[in-house]
DNA sequence: GAGTATGTTATATG
DNA sequence: GCATATAACATACT
């Protein structure tokens, strides 16, 4: 059995792979759908016409987005705050099963206790990406783009950096990470930000998630100076030692070092 | 029981 | 209509 968990960028990539390695090229005997509420696009007998018998062909990933192309369509799948996908023996099972493709010997299984997930059909890789409105994938996208992309904004940098509309795949823990990085407060005002700056933070954006996805999304192996490693108020800052601070921010826990990140902008985003 | 959690989207507000 | 902020979703865990 192999499992993967944790649902930002690097983790879908892991996600990603361990799909393409076990049932890319085989084909799908049975599918079955054990939470209907998760199923955002088309219905479970579309999804079953479409996949059932068919040949697994390839896999996408888009930002935290998943897509297996399967014979002439694509099933979607959004891992959501607590969903993993494992791939299991067919007599095995998880504790939360909400979709169970089985492959030749294998069941490929989207596992979600909170259900916050999602998953569907689509017929191209089009029509995914014109419904959703998601931004570039993060991975993908040049420095210059997402300078272009940030500006003008006045919201929390964070935030902006969390919107799968301007760059697609970055979450709560890799937006802290970036900030980290580039030496960034988190809530400072985006269009406080010069455009050499956006840029130098968007290739930080793909030098943390790359780094991230050399180790396997394993946080724990992240290189030394990395905050995800210990990721938690009072814990000293990886850099300087002082003790780590968290703050609420576009309604999310934000944790950051007080001294590497100092807010230079006039008026706080973070209320009291 | 209260508080928190790695995400997205509908709804509210200015 | 636009940009932004907040509530709501379902469940597990401390």
């Amino acid at each position: 059995m192999l499992g993967m968990a944790m649902p930002e960028l690097p983790e879908v990539e892991m996600a990603r792979r361990l799909v393409k390695e076990s049932i890319v090229e085989g084909r799908v005997t049975s599918i079955d759908v054990l939470d209907s509420r998760m199923v955002v696009k088309g219905n479970v007998e579309e999804m079953r016409r479409a996949f059932l018998l068919q040949r697994v062909k390839g896999t996408y990933r888009h930002g935290k987005n998943l897509l297996i192309e399967i014979g002439k369509a694509l099933l979607y799948l959004h891992l959501g705050m607590s969903g993993s996908l494992n791939v299991l023996k067919t007599d095995e099972h998880t504790t939360h099963e909400r979709l169970r493709v089985v492959v030749g010997k294998r069941a490929l299984v989207l596992d979600d206790p909170r259900r916050f997930g999602s998953c569907g059909l689509y017929m191209s890789e089009e029509e995914f990406l014109s419904e959703k409105g998601l931004g570039p994938d993060a991975l993908e996208i040049s420095e210059e783009e997402f300078a272009i992309r940030m500006a003008g904004r006045r919201r929390a940098v964070k935030t902006a950096l969390m919107d799968q509309r301007t760059v697609a795949g970055i979450g709560n823990l890799y937006a802290d990470e970036i900030l980290f990085q580039e030496k960034v407060h988190p809530a400072e005002r985006t269009d406080s930000l010069s455009m050499d700056e956006l840029r130098n933070l968007g290739i930080m954006v793909r030098k943390v998630l790359g780094t991230s996805i050399a180790v396997h999304a394993d946080l724990s192996q992240l290189p030394e100076g990395y905050l995800l490693r210990g990721r938690n108020k009072g814990e000293p800052c990886p850099r300087c030692a002082t003790p780590l601070d968290s703050v609420r921010i576009g309604g999310r826990t934000t944790v950051l070092c007080p001294k590497c990140q100092r807010f230079r902008g006039e008026v706080s985003l973070i209320k009291t």
